[in-house]
DNA sequence: AACTGGCTCAACCGCCCCGAT
DNA sequence: GATCGGGGCGGTTGAGCCAGT
């Protein structure tokens, strides 16, 4: 027997919001917040919608610092390297991407990025050189994933005038010694925890609370977007 | 102009996690 | 330690839009 519902879903409003409910849940949220009660919200701001469906609501539309409109050509490749690193872990994903969504990033990734990677079109008219492996990186402590044919190397302790490191190969990051994991409710802290397929924590695992995200730009700097497309292809079974 | 098929994206569903009790 | 309930997440759906015929 499933658990009940959390709303009685015959009594209250679905499909899309109105201008006039989008108003009374953005007046409603921006004077009270939520009150650590999505359930309640609706109730206590005179809608008849439910808890989720409010939350939903605000997270990906209302949030006054949601970004609307077209993927950069970097937002892409930080989410198709963040997707062959970590695979369908879009609030993740998303909480590297400055004002975008998990659900923004999953629709992006499921109706274009996918398609055009294994297409091979990641590459466009972005190219860059080939990045070697610093040196560093043989001991490197800070990684994301070492199972993916596109594992990527930050080392957010090394000190150069090109920020935080990235490097794509599967070695270096098998290479990388292995970390505890610090598990959060928040991913938007940078703390996640790494589960494999049958929710055991692995210790190859990924440390987002050291590195520091201002640099996401910066990891671009070398970084082979046609060799990205053929690695990412490859995490698809291309 | 009408039809059709593909695409986009907002919204929903159901499950899991985790804190409170 | 067990149970409960809310929050959060990833997967999926479907209405509306648009380009092609």
């Amino acid at each position: 027997m499933g658990r009940a519902p959390c709303c009685d879903k015959a009594n209250v409003k679905r499909g899309p919001w109105s201008a006039e409910e989008d108003s009374i849940l953005k007046n409603y949220l921006e004077q009270f917040g939520n009150g650590g009660n999505w359930i309640a919200l609706p109730k206590k701001a005179g809608l008849n919608r439910c808890g989720k469906s409010c939350r939903l609501r605000w997270l990906n539309y209302l949030r006054p610092d949601i970004k609307h409109g077209g993927f950069t050509k970097e937002e892409d490749t930080i989410i198709c390297n963040l997707y062959c690193t970590m695979g369908s872990r879009w609030s993740v994903i998303a909480s590297q991407l400055p004002g975008r969504t998990d659900n923004d990033v999953k629709n992006y990734w499921n109706t274009k990025l996918k398609k055009n990677v294994l297409a091979g079109k990641l590459s466009d008219n972005t190219q860059v050189s080939v990045s070697t492996i610093p040196e560093e990186f043989g001991n490197s402590s800070y990684y994301l994933s070492a199972d993916s044919a596109a594992g990527m190397i930050f080392d957010p302790s090394a000190n150069s005038n090109y920020g935080n490191k990235m490097t794509s190969t599967t070695q270096e990051a098998a290479a990388a010694s292995s970390l505890s994991i610090s598990s959060s409710s928040s991913t938007l802290e940078n703390n996640y925890d790494l589960r494999s397929a049958n929710g055991n924590v692995e210790d190859e695992g990924i440390l987002l609370d050291d590195f520091d995200f201002e640099y996401s730009y910066e990891l671009l700097n070398g970084f082979d977007f046609e060799k990205a497309s053929n690695e990412v292809a490859q995490c698809l079974g291309g």
